[in-house]
RNA sequence: GGAGAGAUGGGUGAGUGGCUGAAACCAACAGUUUGCUAAACUGUCGUACUGGGUAACCGGUACCCCGGGUUCGAAUCCCGGUCUCUCCGCCA
């Protein structure tokens, strides 16, 4: 969530940042936070003031009781009746008026950073990188759900049968480069610094606000009722919530966690032939890559993430793009936002497989991360991506590597799955 | 699921309704002493909001798991909730 105190400083800024993303109204929204916290500031001084009476009247009188001094007590008593009258009602309208502004302020997303294009959909996303050539396969090359069912490496009839759609079995060899690919990624991140956490998969509801998923996106996750915790939609839940209420020094900074997990989205309202196979599914295996760093270094670090990406991409030899996304396009609570894309040849069509950011303070804010610098709090800044999301990757890698004799493993995968081609 | 115990600052842990934002100890930080390390000594050592000041800083309010209540006054008493631990049961 956005914080107060910037909105004031940086007014301008923040309007022509949120204006970006196509927000209606976007002024009259700001200015209602203003009006909201300038009454807040009010109540909130008013009541201290009368409390700090009520205390001090409380005080004379426990000193005038000790000293036996009861008929003095009595009287004081009597005064105070009405400070706790006044009290508490500046309470209760103090109350009401810091949950409306925290509401107002979850409305609110995170402000773009300088360089998000302005835009409504994905049409208007900056393409940064692309590959030279496309690959163009035969005529008679399959879709992955075609080579899927030819190979028997992935039964969405079995997943329908014991749970649903979007639940898809894996067996055997696609069994075993899902696992390869796990491996593969969490040694790479290894590599590059990063610490393996192993969390939980199902989170609390002050996991779920903190990350920002609640209460914007309440209904995009799958909520376990009887216990009133949800599962997760990403390891950057657990893992980012780490380090919720937590004050971290110098030296633990940066935090760089990498994390595989199953990852649960309802997708609710999709529908469709872009949802075929293995584009768009309700369960599905990530290892992602989440930083904890201060504000002066947050865009390094988001640098070295995506090039991490990168890396991890060219590695397993798919053509790819990367996108700057555009400010309608992003994330609720992203500042900055970078897509990689393969391209799936058969399907001739881009895939997402990674999506990588930087949401300066906007997650910190709600998680209260921080870190001391002299004898004041900052905000810290977060970061994560995904590296990598696994389906669309393995559709991609089906598409194109396949050939006559079977469809080719990446060199770099061959290792973790003991075998160089997926054969009948 | 059954029974019991508990929740206090970074940690351990004290706390008769007013002198407690909270003892003591440990850790941490700064300094003194010291050839170095260690030891000893001195000091600092929670967070949020808020008023004043360029600032160092000074003042106010709130917070002893959370939410209510009693009281002039609550860490302390009462009610409700959450969580944790121990034992038993069940179980990968």
């Amino acid at each position: 969530m956005l914080q107060v105190s910037e909105i004031r400083a940086n007014k301008e800024k923040v309007l022509i940042g949120l204006r970006k993303r196509g927000l209606k109204e976007v002024e009259e929204k700001i200015d209602e936070v203003l009006a909201l916290d300038d009454k807040r500031k009010s109540l909130k001084t008013e009541m201290d003031v009368a409390l700090a009476e009520a205390n001090q009247l409380a005080k004379q009188i426990g000193q005038l009781m000790q000293s036996g001094q009861k008929e003095e007590a009595e009287k004081i008593k009597s005064q105070t009746s009405d400070l706790k009258e006044t009290s508490k009602k500046l309470g209760g309208e103090l109350e009401s008026t810091e949950e409306l502004l925290t509401n107002k302020l979850y409305e609110l997303p995170n402000v773009p950073h300088e360089s998000v294009p302005e835009g409504r959909t994905a049409e208007d996303n900056e393409v940064v990188f692309q590959v030279g050539t496309l690959p163009k396969l035969p005529e008679s090359a399959k879709p992955h759900w075609d080579l899927i069912k030819e190979y028997d490496i992935i039964d969405f009839d079995l997943g329908i049968k014991i749970t649903g759609a979007g639940f898809p079995v894996y067996k055997k060899q696609g069994a075993r480069i899902v696992r390869a690919m796990i491996n593969y990624f969490l040694d790479q991140a290894l590599d590059a610094g990063y610490l393996e956490m192993r969390p939980p998969i199902v989170v609390n509801k002050e996991s779920g606000y903190g990350t920002g998923q609640l209460p914007d996106k309440e209904g995009q996750m799958y909520h376990a009722t009887a216990d009133d915790l949800y599962l997760i939609p990403t390891a950057e839940v657990p893992i980012t919530n780490l380090y919720r209420d937590v004050i971290l020094a110098d030296d633990e900074l940066p935090v760089k966690n990498v994390a595989y997990t199953p990852c649960f989205r309802r997708e609710a309202g999709s529908w469709g032939a872009h949802v075929r196979g293995l584009n768009r599914l309700h369960q599905f295996d990530k290892v992602e890559i989440v930083q904890v760093t201060t504000p002066e270094e947050s865009y390094k670090a988001l640098d070295g993430m995506k090039n991490h990406v990168e890396r991890l991409i060219k590695n397993l030899e798919l053509p790819y793009r990367i996108l700057r996304l555009c400010g309608g396009d992003m994330g609720f609570t992203s500042a900055l936002t970078f897509d990689f894309e393969v391209y799936s040849a058969a399907q001739k069509k881009w895939l997402e497989v990674s999506s990588v950011s930087n949401f300066e303070t906007y997650q910190a804010n709600r998680l209260k991360l921080r870190r001391k610098v002299d004898k004041k709090t900052e905000l810290l800044h977060t970061l994560n991506g995904s590296a990598l999301a696994l389906p669309r990757i393995l559709a991609a890698m089906l598409e194109n590597n396949q050939t006559p004799d079977g469809i080719k493993i990446p060199k770099v995968l061959v290792p973790y799955t003991g075998f160089n081609m997926i054969k009948k």
